[in-house]
DNA sequence: TAAAAATATATCGTGTACGATGTATTTTAT
DNA sequence: ATAAAATACATCGTACACGATATATTTTTA
């Protein structure tokens, strides 16, 4: 009875979980640096493409503009990057990256590598778990249609 | 040059957002019933198990108290379950449904099969994304061994 | 058995997420 | 050219997450 509704069946339980332990095992390489994993997120954005408008960057990251300005808005006041108008379309805020922001890159640039080593001394082979990207990003793109983004 | 991290090279990015997605999708579903998807989360253990104390809810969903107490503290003030002093036990709190908790299980339990479908629809088969569970499991499994848990 | 360590819960502060709403600017349609 | 719609950003309120800390009770240990 209700077999649908045990935990242990459920996938959304497993990626809510494998999310939350991620961010965690996050932790130890960022608090040292005053960042968090979303603040994180904008970095890689940005690192790739610099001087974006807010909404651009809230469009990569799937989220909205009322979660991404303050992140923004903290980073800005911890020195990571600035926020001016923009000229053509004075609705625009251009984020730009520091040079604390842009340094950051080296000092973050073996954490990827560094995170998947302390996960493969755990788990052994990490090569099933790198294999579940296209079905993550498959889940991914139906849950966008199904929300219209 | 820091092809690691290139925002599309990272699962971390993948978890991070198929999970919001997915709590996104259980919205139509919860937000009719005044429901959150944590509290769902809490729903299910419950279900499972009615009358276990804070500690055995915290450990089943790897969350720690700071983060379950407020959240029961919100369910009980919604009427959907109570929380008591144990009686061998006084430092605990022991966790019942309610009527109104119980009967919440009929109401949703079709919804696991119904986010199915939803998907499904979207994404054709979902066969593939069914396959990551184990592979989840083994991250989560090793995520944990990583942090103590 | 009394002191120390461990356990169970709660509180506080900070940082996301996100729905709802507000404002300014640009685009579009009339 | 002007009203209407769309867009970009911000603010507010609520609900998680989680590190740090506090308190009461139980268990362990000396």
């Amino acid at each position: 009875m209700y077999e649908q509704l045990k935990l242990d069946n459920q996938l959304c339980f497993r990626l809510y979980t494998a999310a939350r332990l991620v961010m965690r095992a996050y932790q130890p390489y960022f608090a040292p640096l005053g960042i968090t994993y979303p603040q994180y997120l904008v970095l890689l954005v940005l690192w790739e493409q610099d001087g974006q408008p807010v909404c651009d960057i809230a469009k990569r990251l799937l989220l909205d503009t009322n979660t991404v300005t303050p992140l923004l808005q903290r980073m800005e006041k911890a020195g990571l990057l600035v926020r001016q108008r923009g000229k053509e379309d004075t609705r625009q805020r251009i984020v730009t990256l520091t040079d604390k922001g842009m340094a950051m890159r080296e000092q973050l640039a073996c954490v990827p590598e560094c995170l998947g080593a302390d996960v493969v001394s755990k788990v052994g082979s990490a090569d099933d778990v790198l294999a579940m990207i296209p079905a993550l990003d498959k889940l991914i793109d139906g849950l966008k249609s199904l929300e219209n983004l």
